[in-house]
DNA sequence: TCACGGAATATTTTT
DNA sequence: TATTCCGTGA
């Protein structure tokens, strides 16, 4: 956004601060967290290492009270991360959302208390306490608070309907030396209240903010007026919702097309065709895209595109830093720039053969004792024969001497035999460890590299291989409907438009819940500028709920035909 | 104490 | 379906 904004207007937009909330607040909590007694190189968690250390905490807990019912670490996080996202007391979050777990309230609650001991030991941050922590800091020490919002004069938030009561209060804070603020949003594309936003943000902002004016933006530039009546239509269908009709000058376009294909299979073969007829006439690869709910359900599409020879670029769904091999070797990376990582310590020890969580621990702890940083490693005498290896390799790094793509190849160079050992796709993996080599190679410090892996990783795909270089290659973009907002192309294909799916069966009990789908499904529709197909496979059984899906997603069945077509198709 | 295998269980979306 | 959890044997 600043780079596009310094070729419209002058390179003065450079030096304008900008970023998510949280590698905001992660830059000032790292240059004024002192004041609150945070270290200047606290690390970061990201969801799994959240979950790692809930697991080891869970652990503990039930090897206590030998509870067998505990909910498990990936819900552990949920409930946690929920009570912080939509300022709410555990109690409420479980009573709201897992109220079968009312009866371990008690232990969760220990946890959670537990899990914030932990991190304040550790010197860890994990998304949430970035945000909590910044609010604090600007809430409880004044003088930050007016160093901070005198530096910058003006704010200014894209996709206010995102954000969630803590971030409000940031950006009240934030504004308190000038009281400059804009935001913009749209109630009707608000779909992250599964973290925790709360687009009624939007409403409450004029009361937070007296004076505030208000425009409304009605006119719309980007789509032909076909696909605005569709999409129109679409959101008319919310239960909540701001009244506004978009309408548009753009001329031209189709009208939206509702697609039955026979199955899957057929699904994917009417968008490969479709998309090689659109090429043909001119429009380019990277102009189209195929959005869908979750990032499994372009796996069919994907392999019959490959067969095609179509280039495509995967967004969203499961990240490329999150898959195993990646988080290893960031993990070797990480106790060079925080020695007493516990978590990092735990995942590379336990790599080595015959080395479980009891002797990672027990390793952890002789180091921690000597108080030696990664040098500790080198004056314990322990008999793994894995563990001198490991010594071998840090012995070998000087941090302050080597540029980090150096220290990575080291750690690559250590972990290949490891690699080779515990996967059989290890030849692939390894590819990807080179392309981690190759962003390593952009960056000065170390702990940049770090903060920017954890915050503002690639959202690209795991099996997609990172482009090489920058060569912008003309390719289709695949992308989840989150990863696709606030972008535009100039046909779009919506698949899986089928009810159960989209949407997802496990909206249905909640009404809220539902809404936020039909914002998604309006979110969808509305990125596109040209032509808008919807398509979903005639019957599809669904083995874990053991029913059959054979109805079009509600969201955009009994549209007249002059606003949606409908077609079948077979192959 | 580790590694392995069978049983249980939840199942999306992102910083 | 895939992951996570837990018990068992080495």
């Amino acid at each position: 956004m600043l780079q596009r904004a310094t070729r419209m207007l002058d390179s003065r937009c450079e030096n304008v601060a900008g970023g998510t909330f949280h590698s905001f607040a992660n830059l000032k909590l790292r240059q004024h967290g002192s004041a609150m007694g945070l270290p200047a190189n606290f690390a970061i968690l990201d969801r799994a290492d959240a979950e790692d250390l809930i697991g080891l905490l869970r652990k503990e807990a039930a090897g206590q009270a030998k509870d067998r019912s505990l909910p498990r670490k990936n819900t552990l996080a949920d409930i946690f991360s929920r009570a912080v996202n939509k300022s709410m007391p555990i109690q409420d979050v479980v009573g709201n959302d897992y109220p079968h777990f009312m009866d371990q309230l008690d232990t969760i609650t220990c946890l959670q208390a537990a899990y914030t001991r932990r991190k304040r030991d550790h010197h860890f941050l994990d998304y949430d306490d970035l945000l909590v922590c910044f609010q604090r800091l600007l809430q409880e020490f004044p003088d930050v608070r007016r160093r901070i919002s005198s530096a910058h004069r003006y704010v200014m938030v894209d996709e206010y309907q995102d954000t969630n009561r803590v971030q409000a209060e940031i950006l009240y804070l934030l504004t308190d030396a000038n009281k400059n603020i804009m935001v913009v949003g749209d109630d009707s594309q608000s779909i992250y209240a599964f973290r925790g936003a709360n687009f009624r943000n939007i409403l409450d902002f004029p009361s937070l903010f007296p004076g505030t004016r208000i425009i409304g933006l009605e006119e719309n530039y980007r789509s032909v007026q076909p696909i605005l009546d569709l999409t129109n239509i679409v959101i008319e269908r919310a239960q909540e919702k701001y009244a506004k009709h978009l309408f548009t000058r753009k001329a031209g376009g189709s009208t939206p097309q509702l697609i039955e294909a026979e199955d899957e299979n057929s699904q994917s073969l009417f968008i490969v065709q479709k998309i090689q007829e659109f090429a043909q006439r001119g429009v380019p690869l990277h102009r189209m895209a195929v959005l869908f709910r979750a990032g499994f359900h372009s796996f069919d599409l994907e392999i019959e595109l490959a067969r095609e020879g179509l280039a495509f670029i995967k967004v969203g769904g499961f990240k490329f830093t999150e898959s195993a091999h990646i988080k290893d070797v960031l993990a070797h990376l990480r106790v060079i720039a925080n020695p007493y990582d516990r978590i990092s310590w735990h995942r590379i020890l336990q790599l080595i053969e015959k080395v479980g969580p009891r002797s990672a621990q027990r390793i952890y702890d002789a180091i921690a004792a000597t108080d030696a940083g990664v040098a500790g490693l080198f004056t314990i005498r322990l008999k793994h024969p894995g563990i001198e290896r490991l010594a071998g390799l840090y012995q070998t790094i000087d941090p302050t001497a080597m540029r980090p793509v150096e220290i990575g190849a080291a750690v690559v160079q250590y972990y290949l035999p490891l690699l080779k050992q515990s996967f059989d796709d290890h030849p692939k993996r390894a590819k990807d460890l080179e392309q981690l080599l190759g962003i390593l190679e952009r960056y000065q410090r170390l702990d940049q590299f770090l903060t920017d892996m954890a915050l503002e990783p690639p959202n690209i795909s795991a099996e997609d291989r990172l482009v090489a270089g920058d060569v912008e290659e003309d390719r289709l973009v695949l992308s989840t409907i989150h990863s696709a907002k606030g972008l535009e192309w100039h046909s779009v294909f919506i698949i899986w438009a089928l009810d159960g799916r989209f949407p997802s069966l496990y909206a249905m009990s909640k009404d809220d819940d539902m809404e936020e789908e039909l914002r998604l499904m309006y979110v969808a529709a509305t990125r596109a500028q040209e032509h808008l197909f919807l398509t979903y496979p005639r019957q599809v059984y669904d083995r874990s709920l053991g029913i059959v899906l054979n109805r079009p997603s509600r969201f955009v069945d009994m549209i007249p035909r002059d606003i949606l077509e409908k077609r079948s198709v077979r192959y």
